[in-house]
DNA sequence: GTCGGCGTTTTAACCACTTTAACAGCCGCT
DNA sequence: AGCGGCTGTTAAAGTGGTTAAAACGCCGAC
């Protein structure tokens, strides 16, 4: 009864860990002790005393202090763009292992919802936002590429705070953190495999804004490439380009290009909408004209008319085998070596864009 | 030099706020004065000393402490749906107006991916996010109806930890929180007024599921009844099943009723792809033959063949003004009287399933 | 008797600051 | 010489705990 002195206690304060204890009858360090767990070298009686006026009193936890003290706060932070169906995947997947974690994601939000799907990062938002990660002292991170790039800015202070981060679907040889991507060359093989078998020879493939930020880009069409060459089907290639929002002229160009694909496969999507359009202005039938494949399944892939053949990218996976990096990382509070890249499967799933070639 | 000696300072450790008083070559309390932003009574020299010396050392403000000091974390937790494009919106606003406050959001996630849009709360689940978040002191909670009805169980706590609270969507006389809504009168007059100047007579309304949490819905539901009565025209109501998912089923049925109705409105836009859907299969064609209305204007809707006449929500004021009123209550530390119902008007967005109904 | 052990308390230090009060050194001015 | 003002310092208390070490009271066994 020394130090801390019974304060006022008014009935609307929260309760204290000093209540509870006051409660129960038994000093600070045995409340403390007992409803951190450690329950030994206590008697049961003693126990079921404090947990019952811990929960009488409605005291929690408060995982501010132990922040403080331990310089854990069970939380991670992730930054993710304004999200499509493939980030809502990966965030659920992200909320589930780490909730089996006891751990919870902040989820900050970067760019504009107008410009979807991607856009330029504003940078003063981002500084602004991690920072307010930062600042709440998040044990991890989970980041999406342009973000971590761009904020490279950060990097050397994560390194010094030891804070691990994961990034999802970038892949560099010069890695300064673990990723989780999609088995590119895995899942192009599905595709020239699938064409191939429906009698397709004449291939174009659409690709996306082959940024730095988008290590994806690159390789599926290097996957594709090669899958094509593998099969011995033609694949001619167009990319967007990296200023803007141009698929919809680079499917009309692709539709004009003579002798005309049989199939069009697009870096997501989000081209093959394009492509649908299109064809529908050139005329093109799809899936009689026209095959058309996409990237991701999105959720507006099966709405579509007709329903589009697409590769599933399996976005839930991918969050929870992020989380489970960092937890991994935070464990060990290793940092700086062996930087892993995890590979995830990806699915074709056939719908009905796809159909055999017709003769010719 | 007394109390606080200078400990190992290893360079991996994180910069404490005495390292930055050291190097600046000040006491502790100056430099968390200068750092707070308290610079009167001190010299301009001094001030920039110590805030070079902390951006030197990469030291930043601990949000635990401050939030163990004042209970105060400048921390909201969110819980919302598996995302819609309508909840997307509202994160956005949510965001947006609490990052203006320099707080973050912290948004879990309840339910499960796989039963959108709607489904019943898992009780362990919400019970298990909801303590994640106030074991972290959120400062304020915006809510989504059914998890807040639901969890009416931390009603309690809530109140006495003084924890403000503002649901979205939801309106009750008998409310204990504040709460952001859809000005549901006047958007449902806006589409009984488009149907009477496309001369429609005969309209169907397919209400959503009138359960205790859904509010809006009854409120869509009264409101459309009322304004078409005012219009003069007449309403047939069919209510989804509490049970499930049937809105197909009652699609069917609506257009089996003799006379058939030349328009139909549905309770969001989920159900007028079903209504979409059917007309397919009785071989009505839309806008023509039947003209569709939904609600909420989500992102699948203008992609729709035709493209979907409905109410566009305005997700991001909803989210903006749920976040304003958070900030108010924090601010204010004032719980238990006068909550206030903000209501977010709605515009109507007319494309392409709605034409002039055929003269009979 | 006293020793050991169990169950518990006391004490102190620690986490990373914030805040307040008291006070001190120095300058210029009167 | 004395005063006030400016620019700082020092010390102490507080935030809500956690943790380790040492001590204490009581019981049964020897």
């Amino acid at each position: 009864m020394a130090n801390r002195v019974a304060r006022s206690r008014s009935p609307g304060r929260p309760p204290r860990l000093q209540d509870v204890a006051e409660l129960a009858g038994v000093s600070l360090g045995a409340a403390s002790r007992i409803l951190r767990g450690d329950c030994s070298s206590f008697s049961e009686g003693t126990s079921e005393r404090v947990v019952a006026a811990a929960s009488t009193l409605g005291w929690r936890r408060n995982l501010l202090v132990s922040g403080m003290q331990t310089g854990k706060t069970r939380t991670v932070g992730v930054v993710i763009p304004p999200y499509d169906s493939f980030w809502i995947g990966v965030l659920a997947g992200i909320h589930e292992r780490l909730g089996q974690a006891d751990y919870l994601p902040i989820t900050v939000w970067l760019g504009d919802l107008d410009h979807m799907p991607h856009f330029e990062a504003d940078e003063s938002q981002g500084i602004g936002l991690m920072n307010r990660l930062l600042d709440r002292r998040v044990d991890g991170l989970i980041l999406w590429p342009p973000f971590g790039l761009a904020y490279y800015h950060h990097a050397r202070e994560l390194q010094d705070r030891t804070v691990p981060v994961v990034m999802i679907d970038y892949h560099s040889d010069a890695a300064m953190c673990d990723a989780v991507t999609t088995d590119e060359a895995a899942a192009t093989r599905l595709v020239a495999r699938h064409l191939v078998d429906l009698g397709h020879r004449q291939v174009a493939y659409i690709s996306s804004r082959e940024v730095a930020s988008q290590s994806w880009a690159v390789e599926r069409r290097r996957g594709l490439e090669r899958a094509c060459a593998a099969a011995g089907i033609r694949l001619a290639v167009s990319k967007l380009n990296v200023a803007g929002d141009n698929a919809l002229d680079v499917a009309r160009k692709v539709l004009r290009r003579r002798p005309r694909p049989s199939a069009i496969v697009t870096a997501t999507d989000h081209e093959a909408v394009d492509v649908y359009r299109a064809a529908a202005e050139a005329g093109l039938r799809i899936p009689d004209d026209l095959a058309v494949v996409g990237f991701a399944d999105l959720d507006f892939a099966a709405g579509l008319a007709p329903p589009l053949t697409t590769v599933r990218q399996r976005a839930g996976e991918i969050g929870a085998r992020a989380a489970a990096m960092v937890l991994d990382r935070i464990a060990a509070s290793s940092r700086g070596s062996g930087y892993r890249d995890v590979q995830v499967k990806a699915d074709l799933v056939v719908r009905g864009s796809t159909v055999a070639a017709r003769r010719t």
